[in-house]
DNA sequence: AAGGGAAGCAACCGCAGGGGG
DNA sequence: GCCCCCTGCGGTTGCTTCCCT
């Protein structure tokens, strides 16, 4: 007897997902955690399969995801891990805390892995790099890796547990914020141009509603109340969030990966300002920090006690110790992981890379 | 203006591994 | 030790838009 299929195929809805969904989703979510999947679908009433369920949280509704053009440096960090590591996505991820391993995945697909063929074509190919698998690993090679790889963990906890309490809200801090961006991007894509804009027209027909739904998830979710205690804070948040939308209108902004200009993140970024505004509190140094990549030019702060929101809904605590570290490497020019990747020794290997970018 | 290929990204599929009974 | 359930991961597909002719 087979194994039984994840989800009934008959009556399981498939493809793009809709900002009501998302809401139930997410409503959802933030009442009972995220986990148990097979259950999500029955109790939220969702036509869709528990899969489908995690993977639009993980991927899109998860709190701290950054959206938009990759920096130059998490480019690098990618290519470098990619070297090491091979494709293990999620483990690329663990150290870039803010971008999926999807998201990773895809843009490896669609840039890095053409940029990097034309370089080797444009290069000499002999000299060891194959920025990727083909280049065979021995398995003394692999298990070195591997178990720098866990010492890396092991030190990346260590300097997380050490650093200091604002470093940790920060990276609650990026939790929150694309999570807050996203309830916003489902309710207010009228005004702004997403980089899908197939999606965003969805969005825009389901705007009300969705605003109504937002609106009421924030009344009744307990724990929202602690958020969105004060209403005319939420007015305000969603007046700027009209005004940042409208002013925030991008034309495509998945052009070009090493273009960091603010107008071609994507629909997040008016988003962004938003959640700034949402939070009356002080810049915090994380301002500084996130500016360095330009995709947080006019965020980047809130308050703790929204924070508490989606607290229990991060990354598990080893991938939270190497996000805080991988953040960290934002704010420091050679951290403790760039050092690891710049030491290891296939460093050579990508270091020609790095001439050439 | 229209058509076709290329590009980008969200979502799906199938497999593997972990954990509990 | 075995089985089953659940989750996570990586590869792949499909849809939409962009761009070039």
């Amino acid at each position: 007897m087979g194994r039984p299929p994840c989800c009934d195929k008959v009556g399981v809805k498939k493809g793009p997902w809709t900002p009501e969904e998302d809401i139930i989703l997410v409503s959802y979510i933030q009442e009972h955690g995220p986990g148990n999947w097979r259950s999500v679908p029955t109790n939220t009433g969702l036509m869709r399969c528990s899969k489908s369920c995690r993977l639009r949280w993980t991927n899109y509704l998860r709190p701290g995801i950054k959206r938009g053009n990759f920096t130059d440096h998490e480019e690098k960090m990618i290519i470098h891990l990619q070297a090491l590591l091979g494709n293990r996505w999620a483990a690329i991820a663990s150290y870039l805390p803010q971008r999926t391993d999807n998201d990773i995945k895809n843009y490896w697909n669609t840039h890095l892995k053409k940029k990097l063929k034309k370089l080797q074509t444009g290069s000499t190919a002999e000299d060891g790099f194959s920025g990727n698998s083909q280049q065979p690993i021995s398995k003394g090679q692999w298990e070195r890796r591997l178990q720098t790889d866990i010492h890396m963990a092991k030190q990346a906890l260590c300097e997380a547990l050490s650093l200091d309490k604002p470093s940790h809200d920060h990276h609650h801090v990026q939790d929150l914020k694309p999570s807050i961006s996203n309830i916003n991007g489902i309710s207010t894509t009228t005004t702004t141009t997403t980089t899908r804009p197939h999606q965003a027209s969805t969005y825009v027909s389901n705007t009300e509603n969705i605003a109504r739904l937002l609106e009421n998830w924030m009344k009744i979710s307990p724990k929202a109340q602690t958020i969105s205690s004060d209403d005319h804070q939420s007015k305000v948040h969603h007046q700027n969030m009209l005004h940042n939308g409208s002013s925030s209108s991008t034309t495509d902004g998945a052009h070009s990966a090493t273009t960091t200009t603010p107008d071609n993140n994507d629909h997040h970024q008016g988003f962004d300002s938003l959640f700034s505004s949402f939070n009356s509190s002080t810049l915090s140094d994380n301002a500084s920090q996130l500016s360095a990549d330009n995709n947080h030019q006019t965020s980047t702060t809130t308050n703790t006690t929204s924070l508490m929101m989606f607290q229990d809904e991060s990354k598990p605590d080893l991938e939270a110790a190497a996000g805080s570290a991988a953040a960290a490497v934002d704010q420091v020019p050679l951290t403790l992981l760039e050092k690891w990747l710049f030491d290891d020794a296939t460093a050579h290997q990508a270091h020609d890379q790095d001439l050439l970018f």
